[in-house]
DNA sequence: CCCTCTATTGACAAATTGCACATAGTGTGG
DNA sequence: CCACACTATGTGCAATTTGTCAATAGAGGG
């Protein structure tokens, strides 16, 4: 059932949706992180938990990585100084990248908005209807 | 360049973005409609800009509605009562659908937690670092 | 040499979303 | 009757996004 969706009973969907939650913070906490300062890919993956956002598979933030490269919000170079390991690519912030934190900030503003606005009729409606219609 | 990504230049992400943000809102706001009692999908649609869902695509709309009846979140018969139009669908919140509700109210809650805390980190940072490192 | 840890990348299946169009009943004006 | 507009819902498919698994590769220890 290639296309089909919402299979997946009690333990499938939250998980999904509580992962799916996570992505969609990623552009703007790697921004975050490396408007504080130019920063490895690896080094960026152990931040993310600051963010709740531990738990995110390596490709993802490597691909989101490059995804923000090619929109030009970030840099990269290789590390010339070598460590323990092979080489490292170091991300650096782009004024673009600048301006796209900005959106972002105030783009989850107005989602916090949202939230808030459901959250409060969802009270409402709950307090009020104490015997439920059905 | 199929599986590419974010090649939309400003206009293009940002509007897509705020689509799917909103997309995400979809399930919790029919259930709490649906919680005020049944409705038809179309009546639905109409409630939704309350939320900030307007301009959703109202196919996007029904096939949520049977995708959360494959859930068992609601039920839908065809209405007796004939109208200015062909039958109509009413939908019903269940038992379970309910208990959904409350999940994703909790879920919304946590998000909004992450939302703040990275803004908290945002302005802090943006404070501190008056004088910036590029 | 083999194994482990650090780092990054590639490829592909699966899930999600947007959109254009199909279907269908009802009422209205010409 | 026909065209047309508005109410309602459903289908199909292309495009996009996400998850996962495995590949590559250097450094260091035993």
């Amino acid at each position: 059932m290639p296309g089909g969706r919402g299979r997946g009973r009690r333990g499938g969907w939250r998980w999904r949706g509580c992962s799916r939650r996570m992505v969609r913070f990623l552009d703007p906490v790697l921004l975050l992180l490396l408007h504080r300062g130019p920063a490895h890919g690896y080094t960026l993956l152990e931040q993310l938990a600051e963010f709740g956002l531990g738990s995110l598979n390596p490709s993802v933030v490597y691909r989101t990585l490059r995804d923000m490269e090619n929109r030009g919000w970030v840099t990269s170079t290789w590390d010339e100084e070598s460590t323990q390991g092979p080489p490292r690519r170091v991300y650096r912030i782009t004024a673009e990248g600048d301006d796209a934190l900005t959106q972002w900030v105030q783009d989850l503003g107005e989602t916090r908005e949202l939230i808030d606005r459901f959250v409060t009729a969802y009270r409402q409606h709950m307090v009020e209807g104490e015997g439920e219609y059905h």
